[in-house]
RNA sequence: GGGCAGUUGGCUCAGUGGUUAGAGCGUCGGUUUCACAUACCGAAGGUCACAGGUUCAAAUCCUGUACUGCCCA
């Protein structure tokens, strides 16, 4: 057979498996009525362009999860899919005219649509290709994009039905608005942030007599929209003045002192500006008193016609020349440094302006009720657990959800107003005339739906929904929704209220929340810091196995993940490690001429026993650790494994024994561990475990039994037959003996290409010891080797290393190199160490509390732990009497 | 202001009450015919932020403090 490279070359076979995977039709379950499927929806990814770090950790966790149960024999579903992202794709589609000098206005909104169109195809096969480069082995017959026909149509249906049960509806409520945007946006995308500003103290004049009332305020320039001044009805200082009216500056207009209890006596001057238009709590304050709104700025935060004399001012603009105005009339009393927090934009990071404005609004509370419910009850697990109470935070306190965009790319609103009776028809497909009075005036809502809102349906609108469709019958609702803990709420609070109200079923069973990537010093990753690790890249330079390895590994969920070129080295090397233990067993293999190369397993030796024990408590352990969502645990023992165990120890025997030849063959052994480690691995590392199985394949006696790729090969079973404690206690000590030898060698700088004559001296574990000894030698480069009884230990004639072990005693006579006084020092060093460790245990054993209420297998374990000191203790005295008396002798 | 998380070796992190706290990277010394220098062998390095408490037993549970980060307002 032909050898394979030295070195693993990722980018030659990445490629050809996902190829392969997919032509075979792997990724596509098969329904099997009776069956429980296992299904992920994938949250679609933004057609905003590339994947980033933060999407190819979402693609590989949810790639791991469904590669092991498809391989644990789950019909499995991965559904992948892309979301318009209304606003951010459109911002982008801006930004591109911009730099032709245009703007959407100059296109029109049907250029501007075919325009956004086509970026959005771009970017979805782009998006597709970074997912294959991943090896996601999601569906592809059934990817999805929200703006497809069916996921369409279940927004037009899903709104239609709230708008019918009367939980959506169109009223003038304060709202979030961006002027750059031009639109109104929900609460979850704004970002707060804080700015160093100014409080600015004002003087309102009294509208009858002399004096005046001071206001204290951050933005001064609306004081253009005031409509009152509100004071707390328990504060002396200004009771006098409730019921009379100040006069706005500039603008002379006379406005009344009111009384509300929510004013604050402490902010500012205890006297508060009211601007209902453009303030929350003044528009509540408003609507308690029934004052009048007065919206002083046009969509671009312009100054409109209410703004007097600033009328086609810009915000800021107009707050300079407010300020020196009312400088120039000394109705400025004092300025100082203020503090606070102001929304941007999520998408352009331009001031929000809190803004009155008609919308369409989703009536949250009653469907927040039913999501809280499931939750609570555990009928919806979050993972890990603390997020349930966010999630209860935010429910508790859910805000109706504003929902109407004044955008041109996503859902238009399936409202019509009629032109005749000015009534409203909602209708999921498209009516004729006005339901109230048949009228064929009707003109469609311009708007479109926020777009989490066709996100909040997509765990069933993926799967035909409002049809009855097999799919949906058959994987609804799904089993995992992993995404990362930042959109908790976008998605998968709005995921469950949405799906419990459509389909009156949970949407998935369990959440799974990511931490965030950031770079290896915890840095957020982005452009302007330059520490952003490109996918593409990271997968053009190690591989991507070793990229999957570097985001998983070691990771618990819920927690950041700090990643730098350090990780992904190792994630290489240990892909490269694979790669070459696997390299040896494929030659070793091929230079045996035997027949039948089969991975059945009849154990000759202990060390056979031994890797076989400590690969099934591996599959025990991490059988346990996925199911558990422990995933980076997972990995961190697969890799000891495979690395500490299976290479470092078993394999460096098996060549000993390859090379022996009197002994049985380690092949079978070889390949069984190599084939199963594979499979274990599979889930991580699905490019180069399907490679390597593939050629181990070729190999074996039995590869026409086996199946056609690793991919579909059953995850490995704990196999409990296979433990053996009595061959790990042997090969700890065999490890141990060896260990120590070469602990010895490297302290006094023995020449690795010399042998040491050595002697240990064993008990009970002799005649098992004494059947390793063939091993022990060239792994410690040890000759002669003797093996003897503890009876016949003499006193030593010479000067001698001697190491106390576990069970055993190593001595190495290096004559003439042995410091005596450090060796005597080392030695009661270590009886010391023992010794306070015998008398915290021998406390410990004496504890009555401890005797009685101790678990009665600690306390035997700790007995046993006990009686192993003082044993090793007792041979190291005899040692360290050795020694002082052959120093006396001499 | 409210909440959540983190604080473990030089760095980045695992650690699911059980007593001898692990890994990777880095450091130091050695090694290149025989799968792998993307490697091998050996070593050093931690009173688990601090203070109390619960417990037979605490890095782990509770309370408080400090610092850092995040979310919400």
């Amino acid at each position: 057979m032909s050898e394979i490279p030295k070195a693993y070359e990722p980018g030659k076979i990445e490629k050809k498996w996902y190829d392969f995977w997919l032509k075979q039709g792997y990724f596509s379950p098969k329904i099997a009525p009776g069956k429980k499927p296992f299904v992920i929806i994938m949250p679609p990814t933004n057609v905003t362009g590339e994947l980033h770090q933060g999407h190819a950790l979402t693609a590989i966790l949810e790639d791991i999860m469904v590669r092991w149960h498809r391989m644990k024999g789950s019909p499995t579903l991965w559904l992948p899919g892309t979301d318009h992202a209304g606003i951010a794709t459109q911002v982008l589609v801006e930004r591109q005219l911009a730099r032709q000098g245009k703007t959407k206005e100059d296109v029109g909104r049907e250029e501007f649509t075919r325009l956004t169109w086509e970026w959005a195809n771009k970017s979805r096969e782009n998006i597709r290709r970074q997912h294959q480069l991943l090896g996601a082995s999601c569906d592809w017959t059934r990817e999805k994009f929200t703006l497809d026909n069916g996921p369409s149509k279940a927004v037009r249906t899903a709104f239609v039905r709230l708008y019918e049960k009367g939980l959506i509806y169109r009223g003038e409520r304060m709202i979030n608005w961006c002027p750059r945007c031009r639109t109104a946006l929900s609460g979850l995308e704004v970002e707060h942030k804080d700015i160093a500003g100014h409080l600015y103290y004002i003087r309102y004049p009294l509208a009858q007599g002399k004096g005046y009332v001071t206001v204290a305020t951050t933005r001064p320039e609306t004081f253009l929209g005031d409509t009152a001044v509100a004071v707390n009805p328990a504060d002396k200082r200004y009771r006098k003045l409730i019921g009379k009216n100040v006069t706005l500056p500039i603008i002379e207009k006379e406005i009344p002192v009111i009384a509300d209890d929510a004013v604050d006596t402490i902010f500012g001057t205890g006297a508060l500006k009211i601007t209902p238009a453009h303030d929350p709590t003044d528009f509540e304050v408003a609507r308690r008193h029934d004052l009048p709104l007065v919206d002083i700025m046009n969509p671009d935060a312009t100054m409109n016609e209410h703004a007097g004399p600033y009328q086609g001012l810009e915000r800021f603009a107009c707050r300079d020349k407010v300020l020196a105005d009312l400088k120039d009339k000394r109705l400025l009393e004092k300025v100082e440094p203020y503090s606070h927090s102001v929304g941007h934009c999520g998408r352009c990071q331009t001031m929000i302006e809190p803004k009155v404005s008609l919308q369409w609004f989703v009536r949250t509370q009653p469907l927040a009720k039913a999501a809280i419910e499931v939750v609570r009850n555990g009928r919806v697990a979050i993972m890990p657990e603390r997020f349930t109470k966010i999630y209860f935070d935010w429910m508790d306190d859910i805000r109706d959800w504003c929902i109407s965009r004044q955008l041109w790319w996503g859902h238009r609103i399936p409202v019509w107003y009629c032109q005749d009776c000015a009534k409203v028809t909602a209708s999921v497909d498209g009516p004729t005339a006005c339901i109230h009075c048949g009228s064929k005036q009707i003109i469609q809502d311009s708007d479109v739906l926020d777009t989490w809102f066709s996100s909040a349906l997509w765990p069933h609108s993926t799967l035909g929904w409002p049809e009855d469709t097999d799919d949906l019958r058959y994987f609804y609702p799904g089993s995992v929704m992993e995404t990362g803990y930042d959109i908790l709420f976008f998605w998968v609070a709005r995921m469950i209220m949405m799906g419990l109200e459509d389909t009156g079923e949970i949407p998935f069973h369990t959440v799974y929340l990511h931490g965030l990537i950031r770079d290896e010093s915890g840095e957020k990753m982005s452009k302007l810091r330059g520490n952003v690790i490109n996918p593409a890249e990271a997968i053009g330079k190690y591989g991507i196995d070793a990229l999957r390895f570097a985001l998983t590994t070691g990771t618990s969920p819920g927690n950041d993940i700090n990643v730098g070129e350090g990780k992904l080295e190792s994630g290489r090397n240990f892909v490269n490690k694979l790669w070459n233990a696997t390299r040896f067993i494929l030659q070793s293999l091929d230079s045996e001429r035997l027949e039948a190369q089969t991975i059945e397993l009849q154990p000759q030796r202990i060390e056979d026993q031994w890797i076989n024990s400590q690969l099934n408590r591996l599959i025990q352990s991490m059988t346990g650790l996925m199911e558990n969502f422990q995933f980076g645990e997972a990995e961190l023992q697969i890799y000891d494994f495979v690395w500490s165990k299976f290479c470092d120890w078993y394999i460096e025997m098996a060549k000993i024994r390859l090379r022996d030849r009197s002994t049985s063959s380690p092949l079978p052994f070889l390949a069984n561990t190599l084939e199963k480690s594979l499979r274990l691995l599979h889930p991580f590392m699905p490019f180069v475990t399907e490679e390597l199985w593939q050629e181990l394949k070729r190999r074996l006696s039995d590869k026409d039994q086996l199946p056609a790729s690793i991919m579909i090969t059953l995850y490995p079973v704990t196999d409990e037959k296979a433990f053996a404690p009595e061959a790990e206690r042997v090969m700890d000590s065999v490890i141990e003996v060896v260990r120590s030898i070469r602990n010895i060698r490297a302290q006094y700088k023995v020449k690795a290409s010399k042998w040491v004559e050595a002697r240990v001296y064993a008990g009970e574990l002799l005649p098992k010891l004494v059947a390793e000894a063939g091993m022990i030698e060239p792994l410690a480069k040890v000759r002669p080797l003797r093996m003897l009884d503890r009876q016949r230990r003499e006193s030593a004639k010479d000067k001698e290393l001697v190491s106390v072990l576990k069970e055993a005693e190593v001595v190495v006579p290096l004559a003439g190199m042995v410091d005596q006084l450090a060796e005597e020092q080392r030695l009661a060093k270590e009886s010391k160490e023992i010794e306070e460790k015998i008398a915290r245990l021998d406390a410990r054993l004496r504890d009555n509390a401890f005797l009685s209420r101790a678990p009665a297998q600690i306390i035997e374990k700790e007995r046993q732990k006990l009686a192993m000191l003082e044993d090793k203790l007792k041979r190291l005295h005899w040692e360290l009497s050795q020694l002082s008396s052959s120093s006396a002798d001499s």
